[in-house]
DNA sequence: CTGTTAGCGCTTTCAG
DNA sequence: CTGAAAGCGCTAACAG
């Protein structure tokens, strides 16, 4: 390239970073040959020179979720614009492979880490410790680190769906919740939902609680296990659309309409709140905006060379659609 | 480092690697000081020096669609499981972003390429002519790259679902289609549709025909503008399950039964075509276990130092579930 | 078996 | 304004 313009790779490299003046001179026969070569610098050289390599790495517990995968088209939109690319993880709940990829990213010298964990373990303590590099944690409070962590408020939200039903004459409420150690989507939602009770004078009925993954089977199942109790809920506290769906779809299946014989909540807003019927009464929360903004605050710590704990809660809203009903014309149990 | 363990770089790098013998000695210093100091080299120098990259550019329209979403999931496990990472991009069908990116993926080094085309134009063109670079292309037929493709037969998977339509007894039936240029989801299904309407003596009733990308709205304005004409489909073939669903959606919304008034069959068997009810009559396609193929494909290309230009045609399977029905009991309409 | 040397492709001093 | 030289962190070839 250099030779084929008949000039050093020094000037090369200006022409191409406008990084020092140029005679037009040579500067156009460097281009000259850049337009006929197609020539462009590599990004690991100049990586390994600057010690930047324009990548972030991503790390997501599943992909095939409305949640994640808006967020991911989000962080990608933002990170684009901004220059860099997305090395996209996914961890599958699984801890040591969490850890696996953190050591990934180090090794690969990534420029920063938008990461939403499953469960902040001693490993990965071990790791934010020995090694410093721009995060931004998605989905939990990270407390332990020097990093931003980025989230909704679970606690509040789930109390104010569970405030919803009980204000729309609930008294039995049930929940179907994430695992217990999944602290936003199992702990802090049915923190939220044990409160709003607990505050309306109501008692939790632990026959009542189920926690698995969110998904529609576990929905399904859940629901399933709840209505071969003794006594019923009237309304349902479901931690995520798909739950709801599958609690929806088990009492559909058994002869139950909903809202008129059970009112169900949801949480995300996923896609498929609106598409299925009855549409879903839900938490909404932005994906796609809380993945752009994660991306931003990193690239943010990076260009500044700083980062400072900081918390960013995105708001939630509370979507009435048509899986929730008034208790009034419900039938005894 | 090597200071630490007072020894040469080499022999760091000769243990790490284990590329050569070292005596136990030295080996064992080495081992200690890297653990004590959590060691590990640098990927960026490494791919320098080798022109290796061990990142794989994986191009997508969209990730918020279940065929993509466990399309990357499959792709992402096989990577990971042989040392890969996978540099994610999401082209949202825009051709100019499409280019672009397959220049920073050149760049970059990437070690190999799986991209989704939309519609392979000159610039398309000129990049596979210039540059070398291990592919695998994703749902189109593109042959005029040294470079394999996997997709399923659309023309083959179309030509069922409507002949599967035909022998319920349907004679008038719509579809709801992708963008023409769309080569695969638009043209071949298309295609299917029209020959099994031909070969079953039926005329293609322009009015029943419906383009546009894949998605809810879409699938519901589309069956909106065909439910707005004078004659009327007894049945749809909707080429995507998103299209299915809206459509449904709206049949439901202007008091229509499904399958009992109208029959709907769908394309994808996303997760949603169980949730949904009616469960959703559907040709399903194994997104997951494409995706992975393909990286497997291309990493054997990357390893192998060749590549064979092969075509991979993938399974697909007519799935009946409860949005479809005869016609012997359809109202006249 | 081990270390020294060269070089991957760039950017950044440092001279001129 | 321009180029030569040094170096980013590693591996490979070459001596010893």
């Amino acid at each position: 390239m250099a030779q084929k313009a008949g000039v050093s790779v020094t000037t090369v490299s200006r022409v191409i970073n406008n990084s020092k003046p140029v005679s037009s001179e040579l500067r156009e026969r460097v281009e000259r040959v850049i337009k006929e070569t197609g020539f462009a610098p590599s990004e690991v050289a100049r990586g390994l020179v600057h010690r930047k390599t324009k990548l972030i790495g991503l790390m997501i517990p599943k992909v095939a979720n409305t949640f994640f995968s808006q967020l991911i088209e989000g962080a990608e939109q933002v990170a684009k614009a901004n220059g860099f690319n997305i090395l996209l993880t996914v961890s599958h709940m699984d801890m040591e492979k969490e850890v696996d990829y953190l050591s990934i990213f180090k090794d690969r010298q990534l420029d920063g880490i938008i990461f939403s964990v499953s469960q902040f373990t001693n490993l990965h303590r071990q790791f934010f410790n020995e090694f410093e590099i721009p995060t931004v944690f998605l989905g939990q409070q990270i407390k332990e680190t020097p990093y931003p962590y980025i989230l909704i408020d679970n606690f509040k939200a789930s109390y104010e769906a569970t405030k919803y039903l009980i204000n729309k004459g609930h008294e039995k409420i049930g929940i179907l919740k994430g695992p217990d150690y999944d602290i936003s989507t199992g702990y802090e939602r049915y923190r939220g939902y044990q409160q709003a009770l607990q505050d309306a004078g109501l008692a939790v009925h632990d026959d009542w609680v189920f926690s698995d993954f969110h998904d529609i089977n576990n929905g399904y199942r859940g629901m399933k296990t709840i209505m071969e109790q003794d006594e019923l809920p009237t309304a349902m506290f479901a931690c995520s659309d798909v739950m709801a769906v599958g609690a929806i779809n088990y009492l559909q299946d058994h002869g139950f309409r909903i809202p008129q014989d059970m009112s169900i909540i949801g949480f995300d807003d996923a896609e498929l709140s609106t598409m299925f019927r009855p549409k879903l009464t839900t938490i909404r929360q932005d994906s796609f905006e809380m993945g752009a903004e994660a991306m931003r605050c990193l690239i943010e710590q990076i260009v500044e060379k700083k980062t400072e704990k900081k918390e960013i809660i995105f708001p939630h809203q509370l979507i009435e659609r048509e899986s929730t009903a008034e208790t009034t014309n419900y039938l005894r149990r």
